[in-house]
DNA sequence: TTCTTATATGACTATACAATCATATATGCC
DNA sequence: GGCATATATGATTGTATAGTCATATAAGAA
């Protein structure tokens, strides 16, 4: 199943990048309008608009529009899901490293 | 945190590729050395190596050395369950597409 | 219709990434 | 030491990505 691989590769790329995670976090409280967006995560207005485009044509934001407002939301739960998985690896990456370190220090 | 966000955006980039993810299947059973999983994912050598290596650096793969050989394994859980979770929006948004057809199709 | 606000997009630049080929390094065996 | 096998890496190429600036488009308000 590589032509699967591709879309799952797809839809974790739409999470696996500093900008986007900070879109990610902000909407785990609901639906926001790029107008609230962009400023929210201190990006250009330009680019927080290809991120958002970005994500949702992979599937994982929904789109909604009103009046000149278009507001954005984490469609699946399975995106928060995943982002928290991900922190708990990091969060035990960087204890394992400073064990380590530990470890290192005592001879 | 956005320092903390590259990190993550790191683990998370050591998904979000085909092959990267080929490998992750393929280790699902468990530890296995280079020579079994670039024939298994069919990959060059050269190819898999630096995928195996990226994915250890950014802390997703445990690397042990036995003789001549080199094994490596998935080292959190939480890999798999990302991998899953991911599958599972994958298969979502196929739905909600092809019920999207579905609906058109009908007028 | 003109102005303002919200969002998207074209053109561009700089950087990162994936893949390949050839070669280097490491280990064990004879 | 010389050879075979396993893995890693340098150099290169083509492609993708992120970000920026300027501008286009769309909607509503005056």
């Amino acid at each position: 199943m590589s032509s699967t691989n591709s879309y799952l590769a797809d839809v974790l790329k739409s999470m696996a990048q500093a900008t986007r995670l900070k879109i990610v976090e902000f909407l785990r409280d609901g639906e926001r309008c790029v107008c609230e967006i962009f400023p929210a995560i201190d990006e250009e207005q330009s680019n927080t608009s290809r991120h958002l485009a970005y994500m949702q044509t992979h599937g994982i934001l929904s789109r909604r529009k009103e009046g000149v407002k278009i507001y954005y939301a984490v469609k699946h739960p399975e995106v928060f899901e995943i982002v928290d998985r991900a922190t708990a690896i990091v969060k035990r990456e960087v204890e394992m490293r400073s064990e380590l370190i530990n470890v290192m220090e005592r001879g």
